[in-house]
DNA sequence: CGTGCCAGGTGCCTT
DNA sequence: AAGGCACTTGGCACG
């Protein structure tokens, strides 16, 4: 395809919002956050209706560039060549320019339209849920008091008693590192500071790599294994219990 | 497009590792670290001759799924419907599976290449690397003695010394948040434990959250501004300076 | 709008 | 393989 035809053709597409796929060999620059160069390969670069721009190198998950909505995106020619710039229009304030050294594929379709909303399950979220009806699988005595306590440094997860002792109960949905446990160790130690008594901290995940374990235990507070993957067999056991009934 | 058409091309384009655009009315499972389920909507999915899988619905920067590379994908006819089925060969253990209700648009192209590598700058990294030959601009009397210098919590961004009193530098290329003050405290009160003396910590970021600020001056230690963006005025200096002599 | 925090985070590099 | 950490992290929810 002739440069001139492919930037009118873009400005044209662009400008009626139609979803574009463009594969081509091109170089590109990007000039924000940071800034970043890449010289000539061949790429697909998708431009959805919302002003997103993505360019995809045939290897790989992670885009080689991108603008994130809303952009203003115009195509033009210079020195004979179509150039894609790509500008955001509020903070923070990016741009990217693609050099078109030669176009192998173009598709523009109007109208597409996706109005569902992805539902993901098996997250911190869920665990936590569950937790909150299943207070006995933190600790057989747990007795849940609190589901996303505010305190001054921030939320504790579950919040409760084990006898007369205060608890503080941190999730994890995937293993946990340092983060997670440096977390814990605040909302315990800004507990055990407020109610001047000993507060009993429990690191709830999968899995702990192991420096963040050595510090865990150091501190006194405890990790049990729990993984989100159990949830759908309980919910099935459930699903299959009620059937019964 | 019919259905059985469809199939055959996917399994033969796919087998031939050509990069693969799909568009089309889908609905989509993933079942792998979470679970997600979308109803029907349409949307992009580009396969890669690597096996990565990405699907993209017309709004928004990230995928709505995908299959990270490496994968086995493949399509087949269902009770009338294109299927593909793709699975991770590796841990973690991952499946989508997409269900074709309608095809919008179907291209395939082989021999996509690009051996270039992204060149991203005004990064930590260049922050770093910077600073290590302008100690100055750490303090006007900052002596460097060790880059990324390794302690038993970490590694330390910039070590050296302010007349007789030891010096931690952290660096964020980006606004620092709680982490960063966090994180700069652990190393200052290793290194004071280790040595037995008083020592200056000092994050250097373009910005600070106003929390983390708070903590940092309660625990004694130091914010400077330093903005990555200055790197490019520095280069260019540079380059002039040379071009110039 | 800034702040905090989860994410199917991803990617890169070192032990 | 596991750990640690930066990332143009993106995304959301809350003050």
């Amino acid at each position: 395809m002739d440069a001139q035809i492919l930037s009118e053709r873009l400005s044209t597409d662009l400008g009626e919002r139609k979803t574009t796929v463009l594969t081509c060999s091109c170089s590109i620059e990007y000039w924000g956050r940071s800034r970043s160069v890449i010289g000539c390969g061949d790429r697909i670069i998708l431009f959805k209706p919302d002003s997103t721009v993505i360019v995809h190198s045939p290897r790989g998950f992670k885009p080689v560039n991108w603008m994130s909505s809303p952009t203003d995106t115009s195509a033009d020619l210079e020195d004979g060549r179509t150039v894609v710039f790509s500008q955001r229009t509020v903070k923070p304030y990016e741009e990217m320019k693609i050099t078109v050294d030669k176009v192998i594929e173009y598709t523009s379709l109007p109208g597409l339209r996706d109005e569902e909303k992805i539902d993901v399950t098996h997250t911190e979220r869920d665990m936590r849920d569950y937790l909150e009806k299943h207070p006995r699988e933190v600790h057989p005595d747990f007795r849940l008091k609190t589901v996303e306590h505010h305190i001054t440094p921030g939320f504790i997860d579950l919040y409760g008693k084990i006898g007369d002792r205060y608890v503080v109960v941190e999730l994890k949905a995937v293993k946990a590192g340092l983060p997670a446990v440096l977390q814990l160790k605040r909302y315990r130690d800004w507990l055990r500071e407020k109610l001047r008594q000993p507060i009993h901290a429990i690191l709830m995940a999968p899995g702990i790599a192991k420096n963040p374990h050595t510090l865990l235990k150091k501190e006194g507070m405890e990790f049990k294994k729990f993984n989100v993957h159990k949830l759908e067999i309980k919910k099935e056991k459930n699903t299959l219990e009620k059937w019964m009934n």
